[in-house]
DNA sequence: TATGAATGAGGTTTCATTCAT
DNA sequence: AATGAATGAAACCTCATTCAT
């Protein structure tokens, strides 16, 4: 006796709710909650359950609002990636330097990295849980989140500041090594703030990239101190860690 | 919510059979399979019963060699990074010039790593997804394996070929990017293949980083083939702009 | 991380378990579980627990012979059905009279359903519940028995003792009224026991049907007492009017 | 498990509502929509959800005029038979010749019963679904609707048209027979139409019953065209309609 | 009177693990 | 040492029912 099943967007999710501000407001509550105990415990062995009590709702609403547990990681993971998409933009905000707007750019990227180490694990370990479809929204989200940091480099590039180099590999150089922050939290967190380790990689991977007028121009950054300055004392790791 | 069970290291597993060699041969048989299942579909989701039958041997035969799934799991992360171990070192026996060895050493990593995407992978899915003590094990194991890698960045500091760079940060740098063309094989693989990535990701990555001296080996080492050449007229690939 | 489904005989039913033999027990032990608890609560209110306990296994057990509830359903049906086929064949043995023949037949037919009177009933409840093509097979199996019954017809037709009736429809008739006996327990079990019910109703029906030569055979069966002889004196049912 | 609610007669039905007009023109449209629901997919695979829809009005009234599912399912099985009821007292209008009044009431019988095939089955599968106090309700129902074509039957035996038969068992023949066209659709529907179904059936079933003045009333009634005549052609389905 | 969001008990099913053979 | 049938806890999900609006 099962009804049918219609064919729709494999990005939709399905809810027996009407009001869709009500829907939009409950789903990011349980979003919220899905991606707190995902990130604790992973996703298979977060239970429904784990994430009602952590929404503070019942069990029942839950499916309310989504059709099924696959549908928390999803929205889980889009949330995490929406984030970058999101704090990156307002960052720029007002920059108009090419080099400056890169620098500002990967700061950015790398706070909301830092800001959801959790999340950014839960993404790396999650997301081959999703079905083909949906891992695939979900790399396309990637990728458009790289192109705003693609569009810096490409900038720096045309006004002569980056060499001509593969903007793409480069790009994804950084990303990686933003990541690896999170990725590898119990390594550098015991040694370093975030600012710090981006600082420091930042300026081994521009070395490689800048031109001579790009140099220069880093350096009049780097007096301003918007830039990825010289580190003015104790190497490793002056005092502050976190995490 | 068991933790310690101190008489025994965390890393002891458990066998009700007697015969050493045995253990051996079977755990690797074991091993092998848990790496293919837990690789294609994912730990959580993978049975005790689909590695049985993955190893062609009874299910109560597994819980002989094995205390639990977890086990499993942990053989198999331990058998993943004990690849790259294994491979480095036979790889620089008997090269002698400090960046030489260093640019066999990343394309050994490399090659592992290229070798066993699933394997890099499911590292990174389900580390996490081991007890504490044994994650830390792995992660131990992890910096073991890049310290073979760090001496050779130390020999060509000490040899006036490398700038004087955070060895830590920089090998971490090379190890994530060599992770990134399993992490993201989505999109790289469709590019081109494993040598050209790590061909042209070190040539970035090394351009920051070699002194004068360091440069002008490196152009031997390209002569002579065993480097990052400059590519020769791009494959797959004749569109990309590049360093 | 689905794994692929095979395009298995509908009709085939899910095992792990490789003993032919065993299966085979244990899947009648369930059936015979499920018949009963199917007829007292109907299918959808009887839990698998119900059944596991009434087969006084474990509910984990059902799961190793059974896809799933549904199978239960399908193997008890068809474990009705089949109570059919295999009573009326060995009821026949030896008997060679035509008009004898399918007064037999029709006592047996009668008699495995006064015998199991829930059991039909059920059929009646919840041959919907199953998936269509599980449906046709269970139709197939009802017409495979009406046929056993049909061939008696016939040959009395052929025989020259019942007329030239529409077999099909006869036959149904009496299948039905048989099966009205079940249904209609309420009704006629506090007022005359299976065999009046069925030798009163049989003679109602043959009436209409028998050719002289028919009429005369059976009084000649009747004085023999094997069909349905005339009431010598009403038992329960004294009072009531009657052909 | 809870039983008896002595109060309250087993047949009445709780509602929160105090217009009775009101009360009785909801109820009404819930059973329609209930009717229609579970003659589709049965008593329990129907949520009250459907019905809601079905009806066109939300959950939560259903539950102003019903106390719980069960109510609805009451309601609907009451409605179906109701309806034999009402059809049949209008069709006899007018008609006194016995025998004529007994073809036109299993005619008016057999059009309901062919005109809502569904909810005939439903009942046979969902009665059982009720408490034991609704169950005899129905089952009473069914009784009096009988009774209209006992009623019949008699007069024709007091007139001498039918032999002096066991009126309940022959109406309850008639009954079956109909019922069966619905039960056993998947088999007659192709096969022919419901007048020619009951037309041969009542033919096959009259001879055995009829007295000499009986079957040349009979023929009169046929003659007339108001009776099962006999087939003037193709037998096997002349090529109507079906299901 | 009408609505539909919220609840949570309870059902089906899976699968790690045990243990008799 | 090897097998695989048996177990049952625990997970996901559904849906009848309530109740604030």
């Amino acid at each position: 006796m099962k009804r049918s099943a219609q064919s729709v967007p494999a990005t939709k999710i399905k809810t027996t709710v009407e009001d869709p501000a009500l829907v939009e407001r409950r789903r990011a509550q349980l979003t919220q909650a899905a991606i707190a105990c995902f990130s604790e415990h992973g996703y298979h062995s977060t239970t429904i359950r784990d994430v009602a009590e952590r929404a503070d709702v019942s069990i029942g609403l839950i499916y309310q609002y989504v059709g099924d547990k696959e549908d928390l990681l999803f929205m889980a993971l889009q949330a995490v990636l929406d984030g970058y998409m999101r704090q990156i933009p307002p960052a720029l905000e007002g920059i108009t330097g090419p080099l400056h707007r890169f620098c500002v750019a990967v700061q950015a990227y790398s706070r909301v990295n830092g800001d959801s180490v959790d999340a950014t694990v839960l993404a790396y370990r999650e997301t081959k849980s999703l079905r083909k479809e949906r891992r695939s929204a979900i790399m396309r989200k990637e990728l458009e989140t790289n192109e705003l940091m693609a569009a810096c480099v490409r900038d720096c590039i045309d006004a002569g500041l980056f060499e001509d180099i593969d903007v793409d590999l480069f790009v994804y150089q950084i990303v990686m090594f933003c990541h690896a922050w999170a990725l590898k939290a119990w390594h550098f967190a015991p040694k370093m703030d975030v600012d710090t380790y981006v600082e420091r990689g930042l300026r081994l991977m521009l070395r490689g990239v800048l031109t001579k007028a790009g140099a220069k121009w880093m350096r009049k950054l780097e007096a301003s101190g918007v830039a990825p300055a010289a580190p003015e004392g104790g190497k490793k790791n002056a005092g502050h860690r976190r995490l």
